[in-house]
RNA sequence: GGAGGUUUAGCUCAGUUGGGAGAGCGUCUGCCUUACAAGCAGAGGGUCGGGGGUUCGAGUCCCUCAACCUCCACCA
């Protein structure tokens, strides 16, 4: 059954086997019989749509698992989504403040109903997106971090770690976003440099009466203060050491301390202490055991030790506080500085160091198992490309805890309930048995502490499930180096913890994607670009092409509306290569008739080529070197296959050898169909559509075999020949722009050999020529004048004596002659050098002996002719 | 204060163990050649950021300088 192609390619007509794929069931794993491969998708959030970098990232994934399929690999590629606990609840709060109510009004219960209906809102999008981005997701494995299953891993880690000891609560410094309400882990605060100022402030020594100068960026945390600190070896201040002096901000009495904590050359060098607001003057406050009271609220609002100041916003009673000080004569003078300041990644809002009890996660131990075993070859998670593991690495060892609580009510609710009476505390996987007695801890877990666990929790982890065995663990991931601290390296040292292993073999870890200009696309810059736009107006395959075959990996990759033109014409190019081939072929070929026996030369030429282009593919396939592959596909579609031997095989196409035409035939589907099984995985819907309008062995390209190697050899011989052919075609076509002569006008060539002897040329030869450039050979020539080229093997000339421009033909001769020398004296500088003969592998030297032969023989040929010409 | 990245044609970028500088777009010239004018054929265009070193040989390895970018970091 042969199926028609278009006239024109339409990408909106050729990409709708999306749903039918997915009944087929092409995507789902299992196979027994194969070995196993799985990649899991990174969760995205539930709180958006899709943007061009998720298109890129699920892309890339998906080429790995298309490829993997066609391998013969049992694929498993796991969708799933994460509930992204602070991100949805801003979102929910947010459409909750556009009905003029707060969560609060609502209260816990109501609240996560209607979070899970945003969820199941934003789970619809994503799905219609991951349709529309053509992924070859197993939907029946599909998961989501706030699953039963998943929320029972989640339960029975927190469990172990805290019967191990490796989670704790306690009362430390976090960062607090006042927005949120919530504190938040180190990583999830984005330090800024913005501008501010260092307050400089006059402090009374209550026994001396004297001045001390102190400095701060906080003003309105002095209500916090607990004492001052100067170095115990700093002359300037020994005498003041054990003395009082007086907080301006509240006229009570800090005891001024010694600590050589205190860096000499910094400021003043006399620090005041606030322990409940700085993480630094917390370690203080506990090594001389100092009170720590808190000064704000949690809305970062100031409280009652603010005096009068209470109530008030932080930053509203720096300012107030600041006048009062100027009328007071506290103020000594104040410098402008930049600073790095603390922001919160969700809300943007300044964090505010703030004393708090949370739960922590011991992470000395944890990391340190992960930095071991990545010295151990089969336990290591590779990175691609390497420099990626430093980055790894470095943050493993200088880790600090992680403070896992959050005050929010999306997520899961942590594992620990405290006795009304006593307040003992129970941690389980189950309620405790007199649940009445018992009340649970209101917080919730950071999202990235289910996440951690996706690779194997996915999988059905606690449960020794079926799965968990065959595609754990993972064999790839595929994510940016955004997240590398967020989640590969939480992955890392769970998975060790959990599963005593890796979570997967190989992470491959790619750029951000930027605007035309270079820029970040940000929803404040208003510069995202909607995927679902781009694949409308262009399709998706050009944009899969795009994204995979324009960035190296681990770097950056610019969104280029010319680029996705040039995807969308190549992807033409092949569809109006495949409609020439279709049209060659006889109504019942099919593919038992496929028969390279009688390949010509030429035939054998582009078999060749196929070749030596699969071999580099599957290589750089293997090593994700995806731009690579593309760039190897696009010269050889374009350049080899469409170029030439599509050219070339249209003399014997219309030629009378039926078995030449049979060969040819059979070689222009054979190659095109090599061709598009490996481009499948970057295209895959016109692979499809041209598949199965070619001769085809299996119902969808889904299902076909990654190509074979073709058993068809050249020789030397004719290797030589089809290239000798390619200089004539190309020389004469050079020589006709040159003097302006009409391409389909027909002029007459010879060809000579080395020794400027004329030679006979075959008929198919003549014929391929007068078919590519209109020449045609002839022995003689009653004209003196001719234009010479040096083709390989001997020269080609045409008989021109009218239009010959000699200043012109001498100026191109001089150029090349020139350029022959220089190579030649290379060459020579090579093969004389013992170093090289000695040293460099041989088929190298074999090459580069080869080179230089031809270059001497075309310089003989050229540097003749030129002299010949300067003659007249 | 640490760590990393980038610097190659007018623009955007490839260049995989060191061995004749590439692509796309743009530019110039000529072509409606029956797969394709979103195309075909040809041409021009680069001291591979500067300097030094290793090597027979460096865009590629080492050192150094410069510019730009990113990440990490508790300095009052």
């Amino acid at each position: 059954m042969k199926k028609e192609l278009a006239p024109k390619y339409d990408h909106k007509k050729v990409e709708h086997y999306y749903q039918d794929w997915c009944e087929k069931g092409y995507f789902t794993a299992g196979d027994k019989s194969k070995d196993p491969y799985c990649i899991v998708i990174p969760p995205p959030n539930v709180t958006g749509k899709l943007h061009l970098g998720h298109a890129w990232d699920t892309t890339m994934q998906d080429m790995v698992a298309r490829y993997k399929r066609m391998q013969g690999y049992d694929m498993l590629w796991l969708p799933g989504m994460d509930h992204a606990g602070i991100a949805t609840q801003a979102k929910v709060d947010a459409r909750l403040k556009e009905e003029g109510i707060s969560r609060y009004d609502l209260g816990r219960e109501k609240f996560l109903e209607r979070a899970w209906e945003w969820k199941d809102e934003y789970a619809g999008h994503i799905h219609e997106q991951w349709a529309k981005l053509g992924l070859s997701l197993d939907y029946t494995r599909e998961r989501f971090t706030l699953d039963e299953g998943l929320s029972k891993a989640v339960r029975k880690v927190f469990v172990d770690l805290y019967q191990e000891g490796l989670i704790y609560q306690g009362e430390r410094i976090i960062n607090w976003d006042p927005q949120a309400k919530t504190a938040l882990s180190n990583i999830e605060v984005i330090h800024k440099e913005i501008a501010g100022h260092m307050y400089y402030f006059k402090y009374r020594v209550v026994e001396t009466g004297k001045e001390l100068i102190i400095a701060t960026t906080r003003p309105e945390t002095m209500f916090a203060d607990q004492a001052i600190f100067v170095h115990p070896q700093d002359e300037r201040y020994q005498d003041i050491i054990g003395l009082h002096a007086i907080n301006p901000a509240n006229g009570e009495e800090l005891p001024i301390m010694a600590d050589d904590y205190i860096d000499m050359d910094f400021g003043t060098a006399v620090m005041k202490c606030t322990p409940a607001h700085d993480p630094n003057d917390f370690a203080l406050a506990k090594k001389y055991d100092l009170a720590m009271p808190v000064c704000m609220n949690d809305d970062a609002t100031m409280n009652e030790l603010a005096g009068s100041y209470e109530g008030m916003d932080r930053f509203a009673c720096r300012k107030a506080l600041l006048e009062q000080f100027e009328k007071d004569g506290v103020v000594d003078h104040i410098e402008d500085i930049t600073h790095q300041v603390g922001h919160s990644e969700r809300t943007g809002v300044i964090i505010e160091p703030y004393l708090s009890k949370q739960w922590f996660v011991k992470m000395k131990p944890l990391a340190d198992e992960v930095l071991k075993n990545q010295n151990i070859e089969d336990q290591k998670i590779h990175f691609y490309p390497p420099r990626f593991e430093k980055t790894f690495r470095q943050w493993l060892e200088n880790i600090e805890d992680w403070c896992i609580s959050r005050q929010l009510w999306w997520g899961h609710r942590i594992p620990a309930w405290y006795h009304k009476d006593s307040g003992e505390i129970y941690v389980g996987m189950e309620d405790p048995k007199d649940k009445g007695q018992w009340i649970q801890d209101e917080d919730v877990l950071d999202t990235w502490f289910s996440s951690a666990l996706w690779p194997f929790s996915t999988l059905g982890w606690p449960e020794e499930t079926a799965d968990l065995q065959r595609y754990f663990p993972n064999d790839l991931l595929i994510t940016g180096y955004d997240i590398i601290f967020f989640w590969v390296a939480r992955m890392a040292f769970q998975t060790r913890y959990c599963m005593h292993n890796r979570p997967f073999k190989d992470v491959l870890i790619h750029g951000l994607i930027r605007d035309e200009q270079g820029r970040k696309m940000s929803k404040s810059l208003g510069n995202g670009v909607d995927p679902m736009d781009v694949i409308d107006q262009y399709g998706l395959d050009s944009l899969r092409f795009f994204l995979t075959t324009n960035s190296t990996p681990g770097q950056d990759l610019r969104f280029s509306p010319d680029k996705m033109e040039s995807s969308w014409n190549f992807i033409n190019k092949i569809w109006n290569a495949s409609r020439f081939v279709l049209m060659q072929l006889e109504e019942d070929m099919d593919v038992k008739n496929i028969n390279l026996s009688h390949a010509s030369m030429i035939d054998k030429w582009i078999i060749d080529r196929f070749n030596h282009v699969l071999a580099n593919v599957t290589a750089n396939m293997e090593k994700y070197e995806f731009a690579l592959v593309g760039n190897e596909l696009y010269s050889f579609v374009w350049d080899d296959f469409c170029s030439w031997y599509i050219e070339l095989s249209k003399a014997s196409l219309q030629g009378d050898d039926k078995q030449a035409i049979t060969a040819t035939r059979s070689t222009l589907v054979a190659v095109l169909r090599g061709i598009l099984c490996m481009l499948h995985p970057f295209m895959p819907f016109v692979s499809e559509e041209i598949y199965l309008s070619l001769p085809h062995d299996e119902e969808s390209i889904n299902l076909a075999k990654w190509p074979q190697h073709l058993d068809i050899a050249i020789d030397a011989k004719e290797a030589s020949a089809v290239a000798q052919l390619i200089t004539m075609i190309e020389a004469v076509r050079e020589i006709k722009t040159a003097y302006q002569i009409k391409p389909s006008a027909d002029i007459s060539v010879i060809i000579c050999d080395e020794k400027d002897e004329v030679r006979p040329v075959d008929e198919n030869i003549d014929a391929i020529m007068q078919k590519m450039c209109h020449a045609h050979w002839c022995e003689t020539s009653q004209d003196e004048e001719m234009v010479v080229r040096a083709i390989r093997g001997g020269t080609l000339k045409v008989a021109a004596a009218s239009i010959i421009d000699v200043e012109a033909e001498i100026a191109k001769l001089s150029k090349e002659v020139k350029r022959l020398a220089g190579e030649i004296k290379r060459s020579e500088g090579m093969l004389n050098n013992p170093g090289f003969v000695n040293k460099a592998p041989a088929d190298k030297v074999q090459a580069e002996k080869e080179k230089l032969e031809a270059y001497r023989q075309q310089y003989e040929i050229t540097s003749n002719q030129l002299k010949a010409y300067q003659k007249k």
